[in-house]
DNA sequence: AACGCGGGGTC
DNA sequence: GACCCAGCGTT
């Protein structure tokens, strides 16, 4: 059995400081666990402190736009979570306030086994497991798990290791769960963990060999290679930007037009896309190719100064076109496609055509 | 069980 | 480059 006091204390001695603990009500809780899904608590934060600022309630939130919450996570990632985000924040207003067990938060949208755990024990102070990343890697090291934990039996297996530890409640059930992800974080990492500090060593499997050989994962797939076109058009200084239909790939997101999964040199599919926007294309240089990798993507992407004149009408790629000054408020890739074009980076006269 | 979905830090 | 991060929803 694990030591629970030791890894109680070394948590409440350790912790970082983080601005959804100093204040962990239900809405914060929410914000952040959302927010931090695959990515990292440093990455978050300055995310969760403008969303706080901005909409200090959940039922602030509720109230703002789904455009609005999708573009202020410009920037984060995985933007089906603004959305999601924005869609538990009605319900739960719509319903009087977040449910406080995990089988009723699991049931809104975003909140998966993991969220719906750590909110309700961080929060409400249900004994209830809460498996991330970082619990897997503990647990299936301590354990010595060699059933893949990103496979549902593994997963089965930590979750009843991670249970067993609230069984008589001698730890705050929040407290239990922020310390396990603690601990993966500081100190058993992926690579080159701290056994040495670490307040639970007496009795871990992996100890004893090689730590690193755990957690067991399936392989994953390399990311698909494509190409793509982008074009930058600029007027009084800001670059026309769309906002892409849908909720696919960057769907909802601004950014330059750009078409993806077409050639290098498709000024065709470029074209449509300023069409698309209202504009119809003169000329097109090419200026940069940008590479940007999603999770299941490898994308290099052309990107060309365009020279246009309006012609009206709009199509269905874009849900909205509008002139946009800094970038602010864009995709990640968006925003490295504008910055492709201020570089100094000489024009391919050579590779030049007009339309 | 596999896939779609972002972006960035770290070694 | 490879790995992985306070994962979820769909197929």
């Amino acid at each position: 059995m694990i030591d629970r006091a030791a890894l109680a204390s070394w948590y409440l001695e350790h912790a970082r400081a983080l601005p959804w603990r100093a204040e962990p009500t239900p809405y914060h809780v929410l914000l952040s666990e959302l927010m931090c899904q695959q990515t990292r608590v440093e990455t978050a934060l300055p995310y969760f402190e403008r969303f706080r600022a901005r909409w200090p309630t959940v039922a602030d939130l509720a109230a703002a736009s789904e455009d609005e919450v999708v573009e202020a996570w410009a920037g984060l990632g995985y933007y089906s979570r603004a959305r999601r985000l924005h869609q538990a924040a009605r319900s739960a207003v719509a319903r009087g306030g977040l449910p406080p067990t995990a089988a009723e938060l699991a049931d809104l949208p975003g909140i998966g086994p993991y969220t719906a755990g750590a909110i309700a024990s961080i929060a409400f102070g249900e004994a209830v497991p809460a498996v991330d990343g970082n619990v897997d890697r503990v647990l299936a090291r301590w354990h010595g798990v060699e059933e893949a934990v990103d496979s549902p039996s593994g997963k089965r297996a930590i979750t009843a290791h991670a249970a067993a530890l609230h069984a008589d409640r001698a730890i705050a059930p929040g407290v239990l769960n922020q310390a396990l992800m603690e601990l993966g974080a500081r100190v058993c990492k992926p690579r080159s963990p701290t056994c040495g500090t670490c307040p639970i060593r007496s009795g871990c499997t992996a100890r004893e060999g090689d730590p690193s050989r755990f957690p067991v994962k399936r392989p994953r797939k390399a990311p698909v290679a494509i190409t793509g076109v982008a074009g930058l058009l600029d007027r009084d200084g800001r670059t026309l930007a769309v906002r892409r239909a849908g909720t696919g790939l960057l769907g909802g997101l601004w950014g330059p037009p750009a078409v993806l999964e077409v050639d290098h040199d498709d000024l065709d599919a470029l074209a449509r896309a300023f069409a698309d926007a209202g504009f119809s294309v003169r000329a097109a240089v090419p200026v940069a190719t940008v590479r940007h990798v999603f999770s299941h993507r490898d994308l290099s992407c052309r990107v060309y100064r365009i020279e246009a004149e309006e012609a009206g009408g709009r199509g269905a790629a874009w849900s909205d076109v509008r002139w946009e000054p800094h970038g602010r408020g864009m995709s990640s890739l968006g925003r490295k496609i504008v910055a492709a074009g201020r570089a100094d980076a000489p024009l391919l006269a050579a590779d030049s055509r007009i339309l």
